[in-house]
DNA sequence: ATGAAAGCGCTAACAC
DNA sequence: GTGTTAGCGCTTTCAT
């Protein structure tokens, strides 16, 4: 592999000049860089980023670590955090924990390594091990999806109580009167997020609070098909609010199995818009998060992070909006 | 950030026994490599990677390149290159093309800037540009999912015609007479081959070629959607291969607006499995690619290339196998 | 068994 | 405007 001293050598001039043609750097006679950019080009020469990175201490390189690559909500983050990247510079590293807190240490642990830029982060673990020193996070980051109030950190979040109260108020309006809700795990902050925003709509539009409407489920189809069984087996709901994309597959299955009809006999609404939840049959109202937009903004916290270190911790909340479309469409008046 | 010299200094020893520490090497005296270690930890010292790679010239990294990570195979093979590659040290980072030939480019640009050890790439580029010089590729190279004769590379194949074969058999032996075929573009080897070995299926049923019953289209749902479409309007099959995943999506959705029944109307088998086939209405039959294997596979033959770099090119041959689900089902006699 | 020292490929003072 | 040089944090001879 080609290093700096070999350009140097072959377009005639020292290694320093090399290295400021490479960067740009404007003092240089135009002739001479001329002459450095084709020495370049013959002998195929690249920039060791290793080298760079060692001595510039900077990677221009970021981590996005996030539970569930499978999930499109997770994907379209990482292609904002790919797009705003790129504007500046860094390149962005997928990191998949499936939930493994061991996983997740395991790339907290390697953007240290790696002496990264930067971490952005989506988990529900409020301890991060030695990632968390006395100082601060081992690496600059910024939390998203999930809030974590224990660690003082940068975070994009989505307001999921004002998408869960308005996906339950447009059930009711659509006609449903018992309407169910399947949420996530109890300890996951966006799931009780959601439950709450589906309570406070339930509230006020007057209707009591009935706990058999309720259900915690993993946020996986599975957990979200069992969810839907034991809501109809405990009295038969006429709409129904699940909270995430994963488990309104599952409930749509129960359903379709139990020969419920979507939107005839049950309205209902998922969480989390993406690519083919229009595909569906039939296709599903959702509760869209701008997913690309949390990956840009978090990018945007990040750099401002980088450039001040000491600024207090700050918190975007992005709205969610209501997609409608079959799945609860007003039912017709007998 | 601490240093090497740190932890030395500390434990009252050479950088040069804390690097014998930090590398295993058995010829250390064991208190003074349990001091290092106390030192280590007390410090919270983790070595730079970016030092030792510039070092030891190997970065333990490799990229997979994938043209769309939204695509659940491509998620498939990135957990079996991570499955795999943990076992060897090996961090896999994921690079998403979206298709773009200029970022297919980039990302081969960022592996050999990052020296990183090996290169997994999905792509039906034939050129690589300046990434293929005159003594092979630029960073160690094994190919996955399509085929490209030009590159005298290692190669991870799944029978895509043995696949389509079996697949359109299913269909005819389970009712289907007009068996149509969407696939996708002409000049992508996973498509050509999957109509291939459905023209092989008919032929092989004695069934006479017709061309109207084939439709190339773009790997993506709208365009599955708008093949189905015209296949419905020239001569409406009553059995459809639909060639990948995102396709067959776009197909249902088609179907299900001009209120074909899956399959009591029409026996669809799509191609890819994944996570949510089962789940749909109906759950879908399909051709499931062996997507994890392919990675693990992968991964093998990158280390056997690193270990002997003149070798022989070698090409795996994976197997996919039908799931048959409800999308299929024999149609009952009238 | 341990240490001293060179060097991986680059950048940034500093000198000219 | 250009070159010389030190040094980023490691690993690895080569001495001892």
């Amino acid at each position: 592999m080609t290093t700096i001293y070999e350009v140097a050598a072959h377009a005639g001039v020292s290694p320093a000049t090399v290295s400021r043609v490479l960067n740009g750097n404007r003092a240089v006679n135009g002739v001479m860089a001329e002459r450095v950019r084709t020495s370049i080009d013959e002998l195929g020469y690249r920039p060791s980023q290793v080298a760079r990175s060692l001595r510039t201490q900077r990677s221009r390189t970021i981590a996005v670590i996030v539970p569930d690559i499978e999930n499109p909500f997770f994907t379209s983050v990482v292609r904002g955090t790919e797009d705003e990247g790129r504007g500046a510079g860094l390149m962005t590293v997928v990191c998949n924990t499936d939930n493994d807190v061991e996983r997740e240490r395991g790339y907290l642990r390697l953007a240290v390594d790696q002496r990264m830029d930067g971490v952005i982060l989506a988990t529900d673990q409020h301890d991060l091990g030695e990632f968390m020193t006395t100082r601060g996070p081992a690496v600059t980051t910024v939390l998203i999806d999930r809030e974590l109030d224990s660690l003082r950190l940068d975070a994009v979040l989505v307001d999921n109580v004002l998408g869960a109260k308005e996906a339950t108020r447009h059930l009711i309006e659509s006609g449903a009167h018992r309407v169910a809700c399947i949420t996530g795990p109890a300890n996951v902050t966006t799931a009780t997020q959601r439950l709450q925003g589906y309570q406070e709509a339930m509230r006020e539009a007057g209707i009591r609070r009935d706990r058999s409407l309720v259900r915690h489920a993993d946020y996986h189809s599975a957990g979200g098909r069992s969810a839907m069984a034991e809501l109809m087996a405990a009295g038969r709901p006429d709409g129904v609010l699940v909270c995430n994309n994963m488990m309104t597959m599952g409930a749509l299955q129960e359903l379709s199995d139990q020969g419920v009809a979507v939107p005839g006999d049950l309205l209902l609404v998922g969480f989390d818009d993406e690519p083919w939840a229009p595909y569906w049959q039939p296709p599903v109202t959702t509760v869209a998060q701008p997913a690309r937009e949390v990956g840009r903004s978090a990018i945007r916290l990040l750099l401002d992070r980088i450039a001040d270190a000491d600024s207090v911790p700050r918190r975007i909340l992005l709205l969610p909006s209501l997609q409608v479309r079959a799945s609860s469409h007003p039912r017709q008046r007998h």
